[in-house]
DNA sequence: AAATAATTTGACTTTATAGTCGAAAAATTT
DNA sequence: AAATTTTTCGACTATAAAGTCAAATTATTT
């Protein structure tokens, strides 16, 4: 009885957590593309070589999918958030760092700002709001800190918030990983326009 | 057998048409709420008075509705673009015109920039990306003129077109005409914003 | 007020797809 | 290689919501 508990390749819940992640992720993928409710179980399964059947084996439903993509989402950007925390000087300087961690995110790792929140129903919706909400009020606090510290422009700071807010969210639609422009490139033309959108 | 035949509140089509319009734009308004999928044909009904069989009277299917919905908006946009030709003297200023057109127009009138395309099938999907490609040409040319023209900085114009209509298109999810904001003022803020970002 | 036309409805059918389950197949352990 | 556990599947059920239709109701015309 050798332990292979904890040796990668051999370790049963590896294995299992890697494969339900693959479901998610291969969800998730399809769920930007065509939206959640144009996406079947059996498409998910098929563009996996499994039957549905076999999904449900790594999950317990396709709303609790939706859910793990956002969460997945939701805890890169918390990560984000706590990557800059005490660098730049400025409330512009920090808003630029995040929100260029943000739009290189957006354009890795197949992770994306999914829309379908409505589809969400009880706890999976008032976590996943509170969630949105909580990465939100990160972004307004360097919005305000930066018009307080004259580095922003002084306007509407939830209106200045939704606007670079929806930029970002509308990735989705547009950004394929294609070629002709890198992420990065892209990362990096999203925080000029950006911040010369607010700078003071 | 008096002639009524032009008398609005007695002209039998026009009736049935501002009556097809009031059921178009309660589902619209539910749809931007809410998403296409998660609005059923009972709740359009019920938000009316009506019952979901009275609603088919009007509107061959729930795919229709979200069609002509779509077609609305991109008619209505299809106008702010004709009606800003030949004003203007730089790109900037051109596109500054048109941006602020389509952002009140948004907070008019209930219009909104659905997301679902994919909801729709066949001729309903290609007509609707076809108009919808459009408008975008119409932006990119106005992008490309005051890149040339010196008005606005050089970028490349596509991903420079995408951050600023995705600005405009995530105004569905979070703008309520809840008075705190007037519609004028969202707008009169989005075309600072926007044109702030991608002046030379 | 009878006849005709427009509008609405309750009750029904259809359809797409989420989700279940017992058993088979594959992998792992003894 | 037998036993056990993990993974997968075919065939099924359940359900929500779209869409239909004949008949009832309401409005309009004669």
């Amino acid at each position: 009885m050798r332990d292979n508990s904890s040796q990668s390749p051999f370790n049963r819940e590896q294995q299992y957590a890697a494969k339900r992640k693959a479901v998610i992720f291969a969800a998730g993928g399809a769920f930007r593309r065509r939206g959640y409710h144009n996406t079947s179980m059996v498409e998910i399964a098929k563009s996996l070589g499994l039957s549905k059947a076999a999904l449900y084996y790594y999950v317990k439903s396709k709303e609790e999918i939706l859910y793990e993509c956002h969460v997945i989402v939701y805890g890169a950007m918390d990560v984000c958030v706590k990557s800059v925390k005490g660098q730049g000087d400025s409330g512009l300087e920090k808003l630029k760092l995040l929100y260029g961690e943000f739009a290189s995110l957006l354009t890795r790792d197949g992770l994306a700002l999914l829309a379908d929140v409505d589809s969400l129903k009880g706890d999976f919706q008032a976590e996943v709001s509170a969630r949105r909400g909580k990465i939100e009020r990160a972004v307004t606090r360097l919005v305000k800190m930066g018009m307080a510290d004259g580095s922003i422009k002084k306007a509407d700071p939830k209106v200045t918030v939704f606007f670079l807010m929806g930029a970002l969210n509308w990735m989705n639609v547009w950004y394929e990983a294609d070629g002709r422009m890198s992420g990065e490139d892209i990362a990096a033309h999203f925080v000029d326009q950006m911040s010369a959108g607010i700078r003071a």
